[in-house]
RNA sequence: GCGCCCGUAGCUCAGCUGGAUAGAGCAUCGGAUUUCUAAUCCGACGGUCCCAGGUUCGAGUCCUGGCGGGCGCGCCA
């Protein structure tokens, strides 16, 4: 596809003197007038002459040099179409030689992409509330890794905090009333909820809790460090296993604590650069000169008491990461409520002079609410827990599987896919920034714009091609004529792929997906596959085949499961 | 009060970074099944693209000002 688009930027580029770049070549609204258009407006105007004028003018004089491409002027645009053999030999071609790879590049040869996602605080179970992060972090990962970045994920765990010395303290006193042994998680979670109270009503309890939280800065490697790291492991132990079955590991765990050792050195390094002054009592860098909407939000590194702050972690973490890896991009999958954090330590690089802030990137995204748009809980008004909800909506995969396709072997497996893949689609398929309502009932109905519809059609394909029969028959190209939107479609993939990327917006692709679902579904209905002669039989089927590799490769990137069976 | 974001069909959203007659899903109504998987397909219904100006040959898309909603705004993360 790209070939075609690239060979008619040449051509055009030569006849008018346009540089191929500053070609825009667009796909019409409506395909009746073509695969590819290319608006003469512009053109026109440096002509001194009427759009429909120059189009024509343009049409004749390069229709000769485009082999396998009409070009029709109509209006003021010119429009092309692509010869339909040579454009399904030419995707399909693509398709079945590059396989799993279709789509991927090597653009970013050389290059590496830094992102921090996901990122929940220890010692309680992972909620709803990360799984935005959690999803579209890694989809930015696999898509940029799909172009030949180098990708670094990492885990920014909230495991650092005055919050963890009542929590030891709580450990200490009340271990033997909860349960730690079975489900470690959930008794942490009850000790944590309980330190929380004592140190608002318990004088005692709170000096224990200071004490003890000194002791974890200290750095000494006794009790407290040791219930520490016990936490950290046990709550790394649960996460994990919701990772696995998302399909995600992070390359790096640094944790808060990481970063501990560097706050002096970082903070010394914003003094030494001249841009921190004292203002009543705490250590800030005035932002208004290179950002004027900061002019009332300085940033704030250390507090009166000495103590460092989230912007002082997260400076550091920055310093750190540039220099063990001179990032191409570091993209922070971060809510947007965090915007003014982002934009205040990106305005600090700017004001140190760091020429690589503007690489730094927060990929900000709504919030996920429960129907009503009220904040998303459980039945009882508690926090959601992640595994809990998945469990719900695989349940309900299972269900469906057990009344529509009771024959289907391995149905665990499946429903596992489909459940999943109805919850992380929806998570990708609309904007970012735009907030999630998660309508449960919308989910589970597994119909429409969705997961389990992409999967569908893509089983469906796979059906096809095991009942296909082992032959051996030359393909009749030029009988695709009726498959062109699915040929077109497929050949856009590459660029949806980059784009998304490029913008860090998963839902380009999940849009693109549920466009080209639809195309092939339609096709299905009205045209046979197995039921023709060979000769078009083979080329149907490699169509087919074409369809499913962009289906899976797709949905693979976005982190959903493509089962042959459904 | 200040800063940022959002506003498109009854509801949830697309709209290829300024191009041809604004599109999907859900809901409602009607149709298609001796199925290469109906978790599907086809049709109907449904729009002052929040409002007012401006830039442009051309604006849902860019600029300004409003309106409505959300998020954030020094010692939390």
């Amino acid at each position: 596809m790209q070939e075609f688009i690239e060979r008619i930027r040449r051509v055009v580029a030569r006849h008018t003197g346009l540089a191929p770049e500053d070609i825009k070549i667009e796909s019409p609204r409506d395909a009746l007038n073509g695969d590819l258009a290319f608006p003469c407006f512009q053109l026109a105007k440096r002509q001194k002459q009427p759009p429909p004028a120059a189009a024509v003018k343009l049409g004749q004089a390069i229709a000769g040099e485009l082999t396998n491409i009409a070009v029709v002027a109509a209006g003021p645009y010119l429009n092309f179409r692509i010869e339909r053999s040579a454009l399904a030999l030419s995707v399909l071609g693509s398709i079945s030689v590059k396989g799993a790879k279709y789509g991927g590049s090597s653009e970013g040869a050389g290059q590496t992409i830094v992102l921090d996602y996901s990122s929940p605080n220890i010692a309680k179970p992972m909620h709803v509330g990360h799984i935005r992060s959690t999803i579209i972090g890694a989809a930015l990962q696999r898509l940029h890794a799909f172009l030949g970045y180098r990708t670094v994920g990492v885990n920014h765990l909230g495991d650092w905090g005055a919050q963890f010395g009542a929590l030891v303290v709580a450990i200490r006193r009340w271990r033997e009333t909860v349960e730690l042994e079975k489900d470690p998680v959930a008794g942490l979670l009850e000790l944590y909820q309980r330190s929380k109270k004592a140190l608002d009503e318990d004088e005692e309890f709170k000096k224990e809790a200071v004490v003890a939280y000194q002791e974890l800065e200290s750095g000494k490697d006794g009790e407290v460090r040791a219930l520490w790291r016990w936490v950290t492991e046990v709550s790394m132990r649960g996460f994990d296993a919701t990772y696995a079955r998302l399909g995600i590991q992070h390359d790096l765990v640094r944790g808060e604590s990481f970063y501990e050792p560097l706050l002096e050195p970082t903070l010394q390094r914003v003094q030494a650069a001249g841009v921190t002054e004292v203002s009543q009592g705490a250590l800030v860098v005035q932002l208004g000169e290179i950002d004027k909407g900061l002019a009332k939000t300085p940033c704030l590194l250390r507090q009166t008491n000495g103590t460092t702050l989230y912007a002082t972690r997260d400076l550091a973490a920055l310093f750190q990461r540039w220099e063990e890896f001179q990032f191409a991009r570091c993209l922070y999958v971060v809510g947007a409520e965090q915007k003014l954090h982002f934009r205040q330590l990106k305005a600090v690089l700017a004001r140190m002079g760091c020429e690589w802030a503007s690489r730094v990137e927060h990929v900000d995204f709504g919030l996920l609410l429960g129907p009503g748009r009220v904040k998303l809980a459980s039945r009882k008004g508690e926090v959601l827990v992640l595994d809990d909800l998945i469990d719900e909506i695989v349940a309900e995969a299972r269900a469906i599987i057990a009344e529509k396709n009771p024959e289907l072997p391995h149905p665990e497996r499946i429903a596992e896919q489909v459940g999943l893949g109805a919850i992380v689609f929806n998570d990708l398929k609309r904007e970012r920034i735009k907030d999630v309502v998660f309508d449960k009932a919308e989910i589970l109905a597994f119909e429409g714009e969705t997961g389990p519809y992409v999967q569908y059609t893509h089983a469906r394909l796979g059906s096809i091609l095991r009942k296909a029969p082992r032959e051996n028959v030359a393909p009749d190209w030029a009988r695709l004529e009726d498959a062109a939107p699915i040929l077109l479609a497929l050949g856009r993939f590459p660029g949806v792929v980059a784009a998304a990327a490029e913008n860090c917006e998963p839902s380009e692709l999940a849009q693109y997906l549920l466009a080209l679902s639809r195309t092939i579904s339609s096709w299905l209905a009205e045209h046979k596959v197995l039921d023709e002669d060979p000769p078009l039989r083979a080329v149907r089927l490699l169509l087919v085949q074409g369809s499913q590799v962009v289906l899976k490769n797709g949905l693979t990137l976005l982190g959903v499961g493509a089962p042959d069976e459904m």
